[in-house]
DNA sequence: AACGGTTCCAACCGCCTCATG
DNA sequence: TCATGAGGCGGTTGGAACCGT
């Protein structure tokens, strides 16, 4: 079906349709408006008018010029191809890397974008991105460049350091929590609110513990926060837009990097608030985040029963990615469900709480894991203390890693099938060349990591011979990334504080300062965190990895 | 050369916000 | 306060171009 046109040009509508984008019918004042692709006719039509009557009313343009289209695609028309200043071509690597930072700032936001980049349509940046998203999810690289991860990491630590100091000030330890934990529980009502809508997602707590590492295991999960791109997006619309009361979340369900920054540290906080009333040395964090958890009945230990399923960015592939899983006969769910546990990088308790196949991963399961732990405490002190040689930090992880490692080999046995594919897809990208977003051949990443993860597995199994751990270690692509930044940074002649920083930032910023004086090395903080402490003890791994991950690196910066 | 898969990109669609009456 | 229309925005679609086999 074609249409004519006044220059007698025929027109190939891509649609065949006659209607108008408009869906009225197709028709202005019984005019049959074109659709499809614009000939340079009609764009000439449309740069005269806008030379003599400007920019805007758009509708006017058919009825002044003429013109078969209606106002909302001549506007298009013009914004994004005719109107002066547009830059044409493929976007330079400054471009991109601004791109990518300005989506690591404001997600989907692709006007906002655009304004940043003079020339530039937005339409324009969004099919760069979704381009690029394919590409290197394909490729199995992070969708951030690690610039832009540390970027975003250390904007972080500034923001949050700011924010406590500015708590601090007034007086007020609770009230970030209380906003957070707002949020917190409007994220949960909602999505309570979407159970039922979507075909595969986690369950609440594997959302929580996705949250929660997002900022303890900070910037892998930056770099592999991959937006959404289910096709669901009007039932998206209306149901996680507004429960939020804002638009911290995308349009396509998944939270820009600032709102992961701010959100994930206190769901982190809410996790150890949670083992806090465990704890018999309640710890400042504790205290800080026990409101939500007072009653033992946080926000989001909402009726386990309560399948709740959201959209969660971090688990979001698009289909051609699900089809890279199809050769595990594990059904969707639990694929997204071991995805979610691969890529969301979190403490190892957590991790077998969420996982374990005798778990429900519900919050309430939890607790109740929690409690189990905590009253086998003893009996994983005693099991730790057995290693006469063991140094307090190593007594402390291989007890941590005993403690879990028959729920992590259990749960290996469910993923084993996946690890590499996560690993592949997940890895964050180890090359340092700046600005550059070339990517990386997921062989070279998973080889380069791989070397990593010997290393830091040396580290880690040096007094046990606990294969399970090198599964621990695959899975875990932020601990791949703080190697891989202390690494690069130690090569760097970076000085190590601020290695030290870096870390502590991955621990969430309530972790960071005791963290810092953990690896000060200080006989106080020898006896703060000593393997008898409770503290210690109760500390998720993630902690306990991280800290021999650093204390790895700087043998190697020695 | 033919074919199939992938990428790129222009355009459409539907919803939202805001201004106006 | 409500209805309406214009403009804006983000997600999606579909065809052309490209590329590898």
């Amino acid at each position: 079906m074609e249409n004519e046109i006044d220059d007698g040009e025929p027109l190939k509508d891509q649609n065949g349709s006659e209607l108008n984008d408009e869906g009225n019918g197709g028709s202005a004042g019984g005019v049959i408006l074109k659709k499809g692709p614009w000939t340079s006719t009609e764009d000439a039509i449309l740069v005269d008018y806008v030379k003599k009557h400007g920019e805007g009313n758009w509708n006017a343009v058919q009825k002044y010029s003429g013109l078969s289209r209606c106002g909302k695609s001549c506007r298009l028309r013009w914004a994004n191809h005719l109107r002066p200043n547009l830059k044409k071509g493929a976007f330079t690597a400054e471009e991109e890397r601004l791109i990518a930072e300005l989506h690591a700032k404001m997600g989907n936001k692709w006007a906002c974008m655009a304004a940043h980049l003079p020339g530039r349509t937005d339409n324009e940046i969004k099919n760069y991105w979704n381009t690029r998203i394919k590409r290197r999810q394909r490729a199995g690289l992070p969708l951030y460049p690690p610039e832009v991860c540390l970027q975003a990491l250390q904007e972080s630590q500034i923001g949050q350091s700011t924010a406590r100091k500015n708590d601090r000030d007034r007086g007020n330890h609770g009230s970030l929590q209380k906003s957070s934990n707002e949020i917190h529980d409007a994220i949960f009502d909602s999505l309570k609110a979407n159970q039922g809508l979507l075909p595969c997602v986690p369950e609440i707590p594997n959302i929580s513990a996705d949250s929660v590492l997002l900022k303890g295991l900070g910037s892998s999960q930056y770099c592999n926060f991959l937006p959404s791109t289910l096709p669901h997006h009007k039932r998206l619309r209306e149901s996680t837009t507004p429960f939020l009361g804002s638009n911290v979340m995308n349009r396509n369900g998944y939270y820009p990097l600032d709102h992961i920054r701010d959100n994930a540290s206190n769901k982190i906080a809410q996790y150890f608030g949670m083992h806090a009333h465990l704890d018999p040395c309640p710890s400042k964090n504790s205290l800080s985040y026990g409101h939500s958890l007072s009653n033992g009945n946080s926000s989001t230990s909402k009726p386990i029963s309560e399948a709740v399923k959201i959209e969660l960015p971090s688990l979001q592939y698009p289909e051609t990615d699900l089809g890279s899983w199809g050769r595990s006969p594990t059904p969707p769910p639990l694929v997204e469900s071991v995805d979610v546990f691969i890529q969301s990088p979190r403490n190892s308790a957590l991790e077998s709480d969420c996982s374990s196949p005798q778990n429900t991963g519900l919050l309430d399961d939890m607790l109740n894991q929690a409690k189990i732990m905590s009253s086998s405490k003893k009996h994983y002190s005693e099991k730790s203390s057995n290693s006469s040689t063991a140094t307090p930090g190593d007594g402390a992880d291989s007890g941590a890693f005993n403690m879990f490692e028959t729920e992590w080999e259990d749960y290996t046995d469910h993923i084993s099938s996946f690890g590499a594919t996560s690993m592949l897809n997940e890895c964050p990208a180890i090359s340092a060349t700046g600005n550059s977003l070339d990517e990386q051949l997921p062989a070279q990443i998973f080889s380069g990591n791989i070397a990593k993860l010997e290393s830091a597995e040396h580290a880690w199994t040096s007094n046990s011979e606990n294969q399970s751990m090198s599964m621990f270690n695959i899975s875990r692509p932020d601990l791949l990334l703080a190697s891989d930044w202390i690494e690069q940074n130690s090569r760097n002649g970076q000085n190590p504080a601020i290695n030290k920083d870096a870390m502590a930032t991955l621990l969430g910023d309530d972790l960071a300062t005791d963290y810092k004086q953990m690896t000060a090395g200080t006989s106080a903080s020898s006896q703060v965190w000593g393997l008898g402490s409770c503290s210690w003890n109760n500390m998720p791994a993630v902690c306990q990895m991280a800290d021999l991950l650093y204390k790895d690196s700087l043998k190697m910066y020695d």
